[in-house]
DNA sequence: AAAGCCTTAGGTAGCGTTTACTCCGCGCTG
DNA sequence: CAGCGCGGAGTAAACGCTACCTAAGGCTTT
């Protein structure tokens, strides 16, 4: 059918826009814009060349493109880890939060590019920026990194940022309204007549900073004296939260609930208490932040501070691409709920 | 103290090399030698240049860096979601596989481009590797996209799948052993008085096939006749499996046991058997596949066939990278083992 | 019938790198 | 002292594409 078309052909698998202009008997200008749909090519060599393109399998080479049009349809998106604490892609919360982000991004026909970041090294994400590799970054969590990101908001538009409002912050943040999950927690747990309440968790990252205040706030409302023995720091890992509430029954501090920075640290508080002979929640009661999907199936399920994260992913990558296009869009903090289980 | 330079930077965020150049008083190519830390170049001169790009915030553009060197560095994971069934990224397993591949892929500094793949049209993986985005693939699940992928194993290396063997595949193949696993999770049962086994799960891709041939291998060593009234078709998400078993219910089938094709079919199994007052394991004893992180927390904790992801994605990625250096690599299958809980 | 206009298509200049090739000057050897 | 090798640096040709500019026809318009 085609019989002299295939002897123009190169090694298969480095087809360019040149042979198929040769097969066409066209020029490359003309292939490019058949290939993009441009109408002024008219309809019937517009088919006919995308048909001998795809008869001989040939694809638009990608880095050709990006380099030629400064942008690669790719969304980048950054976990930032701080402290190397050993965090990985593979905790539940990112995790879930990267689905989503992912689901919401290719249903744009973007692609997305998923980065690990060791924070740290001043400039990173200057490298990010300047790389050229995504038209847009979303970062996951401000980690220690406000000043950074700061920094480069005035210059770098299209980056939207996963985290807690901090005064004075330039950049396009979307979160869950922290302060009020912590105080709604201590709420909740004081109702039940809870009075020991720890707060466990590592006080650095803004996020934890908010929660942590609205736990101070909550007991202030309940009329219960903050005591700093109550606080226990964790590093995000289960590990990590594990070895602090193993520090704490050592202690022999008394306390009769836990409201942890994550599920994912309440998670590993409830099954060490557990280990260790408590019930949960007659003895202890426990209050998760989150709502991972784990948080649903523990045992007891974990009563925990809600976030919408599908609805968080959605606004992101629509703020993104909205500042992608020139609009200026504005910092969204999204409600939090509790949600009631058996833990507390 | 380089006040000099500034003068001739242009507008921030579009630095190139030749800027660089310029202010170093050099060539391009000096720039470039220099950047890479090219040995031809003294390291006084080179130092000088790094520096200039450093506090300039230069960094090489990645597109046209691609386009040069004709690679990336950069790995596709490549999710083929068959039926357009509504399974998502968010995807318990899929997450945890990606998550644990992002950890491996990242650990050797390379990023990871995150594809979701609705199969179905022809050459979609042609198109993918054409695009040249990647310099290597990763696909996870064979799907029912066997014949595709053994139709670009031929000519492109760079690629390996995460699935079940099938006689005459010609892709590297990496994943567990499926049939074993299906003969150990009934074997399991029958050891615990079970006769009545269902087996629950759509039965189109090759690793399901497999836990399927696996769970009839062990009916048979068990002397158990296979009644084809329990095999009750699902689709890969929780709400189509909830559904099922609502069926399974309602149709009056005598069983007292039910094996899953996954851990997210089991889990969706156990909750809808117990909202309809069934007790596992008491009346009904449940197993699930995969051992996802759910699967310790559920109530009661679920009895699973393990694979382990982390070995299998630090295989995948193993073998990718060998076969990127022109090795070639031999297929993987590991062994699964059952991890006994509760629920059976 | 000359002048314009629209349609269709090609030529070609980049996009920002990397690297093979060339060139220059200096210290050595024979 | 001619010639040679070599360290050090520049020139220019790709890499594969898109889009601006130009041009050739075939129309309509005055």
């Amino acid at each position: 059918m085609d019989s002299p078309d295939l002897a123009l052909a190169p090694e298969r698998g480095r087809l360019k826009m040149a042979d198929i202009a040769r097969m066409a008997g066209v020029s490359i200008s003309t292939v490019s814009r058949a290939l993009a749909g441009n109408t002024l090519i008219p309809k019937t060599l517009r088919d006919q060349i995308v048909e001998i393109a795809q008869t001989h399998g040939y694809v638009v080479n990608q880095s050709a493109r990006n380099l030629r049009l400064r942008k690669t349809d790719t969304i980048g998106v950054i976990i930032p880890l701080a402290h190397e604490a050993g965090q990985m892609i593979s905790d539940p919360f990112f995790l879930e939060m990267v689905g989503r982000l992912a689901d919401e991004i290719t249903r744009r026909d973007y692609l997305v590019l998923l980065n690990k970041v060791i924070t740290g090294e001043p400039g990173w994400l200057d490298r990010i920026i300047q790389s050229h590799r995504a038209d847009g970054l979303l970062i996951i969590g401000q980690s220690t990194q406000h000043d950074a990101l700061n920094g480069v908001a005035a210059t770098y538009r299209p980056m939207v940022v996963w985290g807690a409002p901090i005064p004075g912050h330039r950049y396009c943040l979307v979160g869950s309204d922290n302060h009020e999950g912590g105080r709604l927690a201590v709420s909740h747990l004081v109702a039940r007549g809870r009075r020991r309440i720890v707060f466990l968790g590592e006080i650095d990252a803004p996020e934890a900073i908010q929660r942590f205040e609205g736990y101070r706030a909550g007991l202030m409302e309940a009329g219960i004296a903050f005591d700093p023995a109550l606080v226990i720091p964790s590093h995000y890992t289960r590990e990590d939260a594990q070895g602090a509430v193993e520090g704490l029954l050592a202690s022999g501090v008394a306390f009769d609930a836990v409201l942890a920075f994550s599920d994912v640290l309440a998670l590993a508080a409830l099954t060490t208490l557990q280990r260790a002979g408590k019930r949960v929640p007659g003895d202890v009661a426990v209050v998760g932040f989150d709502d991972i999907l784990l948080a649903q199936h523990s045992t007891p399920p974990l009563t925990t501070i809600r976030q919408d994260l599908e609805a968080g992913a959605r606004i992101m990558v629509d703020l993104l691409f909205r500042r992608m296009a020139g609009d200026s869009s504005p910092s969204t903090i999204s409600p939090v709920r509790l949600v009631a289980r058996e833990s507390a």
